[in-house]
DNA sequence: TTAATTTTGGCACAAATGTGTCAAGTAAAA
DNA sequence: TTTTACTTGACACATTTGTGCCAAAATTAA
């Protein structure tokens, strides 16, 4: 077995102890490991995931695109997540946001009809899913909660002491719309910030 | 059984019809319906939720209060919806919010060792869970990315849509921090668009 | 009903943020 | 190496948003 499967399910066997190694084996067997290069799309907007991924090394910025083509940051996907848009992954919709490697990327991936199977099949695998979600949902609701409450300065802040592995990987310009704001607004808060130390 | 109870377990049902009628009765042991009058505080900000509610009535304000003691809604909590803080709820961990009622408002009321004893008890459960949990985070997704790539007139008018039966019951000083602006600034957005009417 | 409180829209001014542009510095590609 | 592309900090200016205040209107309580 690839040593990124074994990497994936060792994952899943630490979130959800319940799962035997039985039912984690033939989970695996729909496995498939991608590499994709600096700049490749995982996923682009308007696309409809056929596959979901789990990001076993890499980098990889998840983007919305507007009517002028500007493009903003929403995440970035670190090492050890999952690589999709839950909500239109879950739905089999098209995703409205475009994935791209930021770096040399490696990806389990399994067909989204698995994973469905999967919730049939192995009975405590709906577990596994409500954990993950659970994860998910206490971050994004973390996210959000700094977007109305907190001010930009302490959003990037917050995102240098919660991702200090990702902090020198993402170019300020990369950055500044992940934090809501515009490149100049973030100079000014780095300049501040500098100068009060 | 109570009106209120039956509601509750209908909700319950409709998410996850897996659940057999035997657990829901055996779930419902542990129910208890509580009134609140309005300005009553379900959760005061720093308290550990000892029980979660489903919302049967009413309506419930979520907000923080920062330092100076100012006041910002986060969300607002309609009929027929959980009224607790996922994050801290779970991890049965202090309330960094706090939840008001701003109308009368009647919850069903369970333990919150209850939900993972029947995480235990009923297999079935954990699918209940993670369905709800995987509708919430999709709107907790949607509620950031409009934040991270919409205007807050688009938030208006967003808000306007998705939640019309609350639309007339908020008061515009209630509306102005859920949707990340002032007061000042959602009266110019207001006006705005009668103009453009 | 009257009195008290809350809500709302409006105004003026201050502060913060966005826009567009530029040049130096850095990193990547030919 | 040279060339190209990208990133960054800086500047000026326009625009947006926030703050504090007031009075009218609406709502709630006595």
């Amino acid at each position: 077995m690839k040593e990124e499967i074994k990497t994936y399910l060792k994952h899943i066997k630490d979130v959800c102890p319940e799962l035997n190694d039985n039912e984690l084996e033939k989970f695996s067997s729909e496995l498939t490991v991608e590499k994709y290069n600096k700049n490749d799309f995982y996923i682009t907007a308007g696309q409809t995931q056929t596959q979901g991924g789990f990001l076993i090394s890499g980098l990889i910025r998840v983007f919305h695109t507007d009517e002028l083509g500007n493009e903003k940051n929403i995440y970035f996907v670190p090492e050890n997540d999952y690589t999709f848009h839950y909500a239109s992954f879950m739905d089999n919709k098209p995703s409205p946001l475009s994935f791209q490697c930021l770096e040399t990327s490696v990806v389990v991936n399994f067909p989204a009809f698995h994973l469905h199977k999967s919730y049939e099949e192995f009975p405590k695998f709906d577990r596994y899913g409500r954990l993950i979600v659970e994860q998910k949902l206490k971050q994004q609701q973390e996210r959000l909660e700094s977007f109305l409450f907190q001010s930009a300065e302490q959003r990037y802040l917050d995102f240098i002491n919660q991702f200090p592995q990702l902090f020198n990987r993402i170019s300020i310009s990369q950055l500044c719309s992940y934090l809501g704001v515009e490149r100049q607004t973030l100079t000014r808060i780095r300049q501040k910030l500098a100068r009060s130390v």
